[in-house]
RNA sequence: GUCCCCGUAGCUCAGCAGGAUAGAGCACAGGAUUCCUAAUCCUGGGGCCGUGAGUUCGAAUCUCGCCGGGGACACCA
């Protein structure tokens, strides 16, 4: 972990403030922040310490702040400490003190910035979820990078972090999914499309062909090469039927004279599961996104999961038989009271009870989920976080209702919501659509403007915001293009280092030591204060669930190094290599490759890959 | 009808758990630039932070109402 001299002077300032007012209440204290003001001139730091602690106090707040400042005066690192305003406290630190931050980060490397924010504590992050049931699209894509930024960031600031993907293979989506598969099977085996096409199968068999994109005629050759014949469905003779076929066989299809039995449908469903998800994992693996754990539906409902669950509500006694009200306001056409098994949500904050079970007795998707929130509790995580499109926010409630519920309150669950992506092209918006060829599946998206363009770009908005994707943009090498903008600034830390490195080896031996008086100017200056809140940024960033600041970090930082390293354009005496002074140039790049080093470090949290130099 | 999210410069968006004179990029206006550190740079104008109240030393930030935009609203997943 790296020293935060932000937390540290934060200890200072009230360790001061506590000397000065004995018996403040701890709360008060606990509000006594040490922030860099907005305004620069008003210098380094500034507390509102004696604003907070005026109250308490019984003192007028700029008399408190004139003592606060007399007393942190005699800190070493403080060379000035007036009181401001209404109470504030600025603080100017010793230039050296600053200075200090750069051989810290060389030390500290990629891992600068680190944290003991999450204390360890275990939290589960769940993200992308994608149902198996076809290729990742562009919509999917927003949820894993924010998903696996955020773990990512989480993991930095302290939190011992579980990525987990929920596999949503049960239920009448999968269900469909391997109608599908068998449909493409039938096909493949037959070599009769016109036989076998759509309407004509739907028909046979009493059912709906919900997925019919092209992406399934693989899992289609796959059955047939694996099976042949055995699983194809047969047109019934009189006869021909024994018992045993009619208990496994699908009745629709059956009453209209074909034999397809449930378990040749199971297992459709599974091959195309199975091959849905291992596409689903190269996509993200193209991403560069991964999970640790993979959790199956199918095998907690199958392991009794939703059951035991339910069983363990009703023991807290949040479980009944009840009739829910029609929804306020419209009233659907088809609305009937249903006696229903239901969970006290409303007990955690909901504003309904929700069903638990359908008037059919059959579990809901939501007891299903239930299962799964009850699997991450047993395993003992104490903080769960979920990745969920915002179409999802109506679900969010009832969720934390049943974590809370489920976890005598201990456990908290924070869902964060992203909003929707719209691809555009030439100012066009580029048309998403299943059924059609036009579907901008993930994978063609990475192909067209390249995964560090992808991650970053997402990252540029807060995830709860609209956004557009301009394909042309993301790509453009101009200062309005973030990802651009950033990565540039690095491959410019790196091509000085190796231009030094190439002039004289001795340049760039041991940075971590080089005296560093010679960085005076206020540009330098300004580089070295952002560098140093960068672990600041990431506690910050990390306790709101906001990966995205750690992109506007980054910009703001390769703001602070364009600046100067513009200045060097103007004033030759500012450049970073300069052969006439050595030590200059030392102390230089010491501040270039600790710059280098914090970008590398905010990238890696946005899952980014530096690059050494612009093509 | 209920709930959730959003409303900040002409445009796209930040705003760090309430702080001092609200920021950035684009666009606009003026200026610099035979540099070699290519993929520009500097300066400037521009705002009732949707609106009305409240909380307090202090509100873009927290609370409530209203206006406007988006989303979700028995048994689907």
């Amino acid at each position: 972990m790296t020293e935060n001299i932000f937390t540290l002077l934060t200890q200072e300032v009230r360790g001061a403030l506590a000397a000065l007012v004995p018996d403040l209440p701890p709360e008060a204290l606990a509000r006594v922040q040490v922030e860099p003001p907005r305004d620069a001139t008003h210098g380094d730091m500034a507390t509102n310490a004696a604003l907070v602690a005026a109250k308490p106090a019984r003192m007028a707040p700029q008399k408190l702040a004139a003592a606060l400042a007399e007393k942190l005066l005699a800190l070493p690192m403080v060379v000035e400490a007036t009181p401001a305003g209404p109470g504030f406290v600025n603080l100017r630190l010793d230039e050296d003190i600053w200075r200090a931050q750069v051989p810290v980060v060389l030390r500290a490397g990629e891992a600068f910035g680190n944290s003991t924010l999450g204390a360890g504590v275990r939290a589960n992050v769940e993200y992308v979820s994608a149902n198996p049931t076809g290729p990742m699209h562009v919509g999917h894509c927003r949820g894993a990078v924010v998903g696996d930024a955020l773990a990512n960031l989480m993991i930095k600031a302290g939190y011992d972090v579980t990525k987990e993907y929920y596999v949503n293979d049960a239920g009448n989506q999968v269900l469909a999914l391997g109608w599908a598969a068998y449909w493409r099977y039938l096909r493949a085996v037959t070599l009769d499309a016109d036989e076998w096409n759509a309407e004509a199968t739907e028909q046979r068999f009493g059912t709906t062909l919900q997925y019919r994109g092209d992406y399934l005629v693989a899992v289609g050759d796959a059955l047939a090469e694996r099976f042949g014949e055995q699983i194809m469905a047969r047109r019934i003779e009189p006869g021909m039927l024994a018992a045993e076929e009619t208990v496994s066989a699908f009745a629709p299809a059956l009453e209209r004279g074909w034999l397809v039995r449930t378990n040749w449908l199971d297992t459709a469903r599974e091959t195309a599961v199975a091959m849905m998800m291992a596409e689903i994992r190269e996509d993200l693996a193209k991403l560069g996104v991964t999970h640790d754990v993979f959790v199956s539906e199918r095998a907690l409902v199958e392991a009794g999961g939703v059951d035991a669950a339910i069983t363990l509500l009703g023991e807290k006694g949040l479980v009944y038989q009840g009739v829910l009200e029609p929804p306020k306001g419209k009233t659907p056409d088809d609305w009937e009271p249903r006696e229903q098994l239901l969970f006290r949500a409303t007990s955690f904050g909901d504003e309904v009870d929700r069903p638990l079970r359908k008037s059919d007795g059959t579990g809901t998707y939501f007891a299903n989920d239930i299962a799964n929130h009850q699997h991450k509790v047993d395993r003992g995580f104490a903080e769960l976080v979920h990745v969920w499109g915002a179409d999802h926010g109506g679900y969010v409630k009832r969720m934390a209702a049943v974590v809370a519920a489920l976890s005598d309150r201990r456990v908290s669950l924070d869902v964060v919501l992203t909003q929707i992506v719209q691809v555009v092209k030439g100012g066009e918006p580029v048309r998403m659509s299943k059924r059609a060829g036009t579907y901008v599946t993930l994978s063609d998206l990475i192909d067209e403007v390249g995964r560090d363009a992808v991650r970053f770009t997402m990252l540029t908005r807060k995830a709860d915001a609209q956004m557009e994707f301009d394909l042309d943009k993301v790509v453009e090498q101009s200062r309005d293009n973030p990802v651009f903008y950033v990565q540039y600034a690095h491959a410019r830390c790196r091509s000085v280092l190796r231009q030094a490195e190439a002039t004289d080896a001795a340049l760039v031996a041991g940075l971590d030591a080089a005296p560093l008086d010679a960085l005076t100017d206020p540009a330098e200056m300004a580089l070295i204060r952002r560098i140093a809140s960068w672990p600041r940024s990431v506690e910050a960033a990390a306790t709101a669930r906001e990966p995205h600041r750690i992109a506007f970090f980054l910009q703001d930082l390769a703001s602070d190094f364009h600046v100067l390293w513009n200045r060097g354009r103007d004033d030759s005496t500012l450049r970073f290599i300069r052969a006439e002074e050595p030590e200059a140039t030392r102390a230089r790049l010491a501040l270039v490759a600790a710059t280098a080093t914090v970008i590398r470090s905010g990238l890696g949290v946005m899952g980014v890959t530096p690059v050494e130099e612009m093509r």
